[in-house]
DNA sequence: TGTGACGTAAAAGTAGTACTTTTAATTCCC
DNA sequence: GGGAATTAAAAGTACTACTTTTACGTCACA
């Protein structure tokens, strides 16, 4: 069981990703369309139209009287939403919590900064309402509505940042923060240290106050690593 | 003209990208496949795995007895390399550069922290003899020979920072550097102030230095910024 | 024995056609 | 006028036939 499967083509796409970004195929493992068409019982058209997609995400390499190459992982487009999404539900996951995180504790201050500057008062709102529900779900295990506060929140900041680029980080923030929840001590209320510092993001924010909406954030990032570690040495 | 074009396929996907990320066809356009298949004189089979590409790239989405839709750009993957070599050779250039120069601005100083902690001997002795480049070619209209140094030089911080998220944002400062310098008044050599920041980097990193890397590395990309801000203002 | 030209076959690439499925839009009935 | 049935347009799928590239093996020649 893999994937619901609305359509051939997502099948067979969703199969194949998600074998190949959990490294069931090593690198260099050369695979065949109609080899493939027949695995999967699906024409030779659906199967090239996979690996185009494929081949475009630079996970494989088609080539003329070979077949379709795996490639390896350093030449995957790993910023690619999907290939994320696959990477995240395979074997490498704790891994690759581990990359976004950094990831995200370069860009978050960035963008917060940003945002002081940027931010709409809707934006403003949006986010104080945000950080408020937090602290309001941040005792008594009420995790999953936490996560909703807090994956908004940090949307909120990306968008508000003004930079597509940032804007587009809030996919990959939230499945960061969704896959930190689900493999968390499911016991233990979020660190009140952190609640604190994202009411003092928004404030920070709305006063149009940069260089502490900045240094807040790297606080937050910093909690974030540090939790990683612990959690993953 | 806008391609080679090897294959038919490669060409229709770079016609097709480059169009849409230039905003040819605005958002909500519809394309017909065989209209396309028509247009470009090439089979549907053709299109269709072209097509299947575009809607990975969330430049495009397909939908049954409507058409190809073109997507608004907030749906764009805009971290896919090709996407961006696209829109770099595009009309939104500028925007592009800048919001690109942004992202090297948060996530350059973190990587260079980062390489001060790993990177090897190699490593180091490549990032020395970089800086050293481009001192070298730092004056006398030496542009081209100074830009693979300073591509080089960047292209190892973020390879030694061992984040693979990192890591490949290296084609993306190689585009953007070289995006600078060719669109730049090329009378004038380099900023002596960047340069001497570049030898000072690869003499944090070589020393174990970790804030230090990151913070010259952050007055590199204030000092790029500042640079977009007059240039493009 | 080594080397280079050559031929072969295997696999992807392309084309075209026929058919299925979904679904927007129109029609028609109540 | 609103909702159900019909229709047709476009993508999705399949299959088959053919073209092009090219890795690999063969064979001749030095």
């Amino acid at each position: 069981m893999t994937t619901p499967a609305q359509g051939l083509h997502s099948h067979v796409l969703a199969t194949l990703g998600l074998a190949i970004t959990a490294g069931e195929y090593p690198p260099g493992t050369v695979l065949r369309t109609d080899e493939l068409a027949q695995r999967f019982d699906v024409s030779r058209t659906v199967v090239r139209e996979v690996v185009r997609v494929l081949e475009s995400m630079h996970l494989v390499e088609s080539r003329r009287r070979v077949g379709v190459t795996v490639l390896p992982t350093a030449s995957w487009n790993v910023y690619d939403p999907q290939v994320i999404r696959w990477r995240l539900a395979g074997a490498d996951r704790p891994r690759q919590l581990r990359s976004l995180t950094v990831l995200r504790s370069a860009v978050e201050p960035v963008a917060a900064g940003l945002a002081a500057t940027h931010a709409t008062p809707e934006q403003c709102r949006e986010l104080t309402e945000h950080a408020l529900g937090m602290v309001a779900t941040s005792r008594g295990r009420r995790l999953e509505e936490y996560l909703v506060h807090d994956i908004a929140f940090h949307r909120v900041v990306l968008n508000a940042s003004g930079n597509e680029m940032f804007a587009r980080l809030g996919d990959v923030v939230a499945e960061v923060l969704t896959g930190r929840t689900h493999h968390h001590v499911m016991f233990e209320d979020p660190d009140p240290a952190a609640v604190t510092l994202h009411v003092q993001v928004a404030e920070a924010v709305r006063e149009r106050d940069a260089a502490r909406a900045e240094e807040l954030t790297r606080q937050i990032a910093v909690g974030a690593l540090q939790e990683l570690d612990v959690l993953a040495p």
